[in-house]
DNA sequence: CCAAAGATGCGCT
DNA sequence: GCGCATCTTTGGG
């Protein structure tokens, strides 16, 4: 008999957006599509505050980017190059979360054939199946593989229906770098990019095989529990 | 118009 | 597994 998913208490939300984004790594994200729970453990995550020219809510106040301004644990999605993001706004007004990774969960409540639909949900490539452990290995990927559209979702917010972040106990190691694609005239440098040490091939990037990446310099460690 | 918090295929190591 | 060119789609200047 399969459980019913158990949503993190509203509260956990309510933190700064670092903070935010080191506790968001580890936990898991279910959304109910087809009667099935598609499920995945969030492997990498950025946080971006309202102060600094890298975030969506310093260029200014507008509908599309109000969400971010909106009351702690609200979805922010946006559309750009090509795909959609997802995002969770954090403490203070205008900070949130970018969900940049994750890896496909399976468990009693999320079995095989929720895995495989997730699959299905995403564009074919050219050479043979998608692997497994880069089904959500992009902030894109995984709004797709979980089926989750911006104008229907932006400005929402957790739904025990249909959409929940469940915790399920994991507090893993964690690498801190830079955060990824920002241009240069944006970028302050900030590493505000959070990634779980046991998946980092399931990240963007990999942190830690980069060229000449270099502990202390390009990445730090964060033992586990912060 | 076009930069943008991206993804892919391909050539190389 | 990495770097780079190429393709992507759209909100907002």
């Amino acid at each position: 008999m399969a459980r019913t998913p158990k949503p993190v208490h509203e509260q956990f939300f309510d933190r700064d957006p670092v903070p935010l984004a080191r506790a968001l790594v580890g936990t898991v994200l279910r959304r109910r599509l087809g009667g099935q729970w598609l499920a995945a453990k969030i492997v990498e995550t950025e946080a971006y505050a309202l102060d600094e020219p890298a975030s969506h809510s310093s260029l200014g106040r507008t509908p599309s980017r109000e969400p971010m301004f909106a009351p702690p644990g609200t979805l922010y999605l946006y559309w750009s190059r090509g795909g959609p993001s997802l995002n969770l706004s954090a403490r203070g007004s205008g900070d949130a979360v970018l969900i940049k990774a994750a890896v496909p969960h399976v468990d009693s409540v999320s079995p095989p054939q929720a895995l495989e639909h997730m699959r299905t949900l995403l564009p074919p490539l050219a050479n043979g199946p998608r692997a497994t452990h880069r089904l959500c290995s992009g902030q894109s990927l995984l709004c797709r593989a979980l089926d989750l559209h911006v104008k229907e979702w932006t400005g929402l917010r957790f739904d025990p229906a249909r959409f929940v972040l469940e915790d399920l106990g994991d507090r893993p190691e964690l690498v801190q770098a830079r955060r990824l694609g920002i241009s240069a005239v944006r970028s302050t440098g900030l590493p505000w990019r959070f990634v779980h040490r046991e998946h980092v091939r399931s990240a963007t990037k990999n942190p830690l095989t980069r060229r000449g990446a270099a502990q202390g310099v390009d990445y730090w460690m964060l033992p586990s529990g912060g």
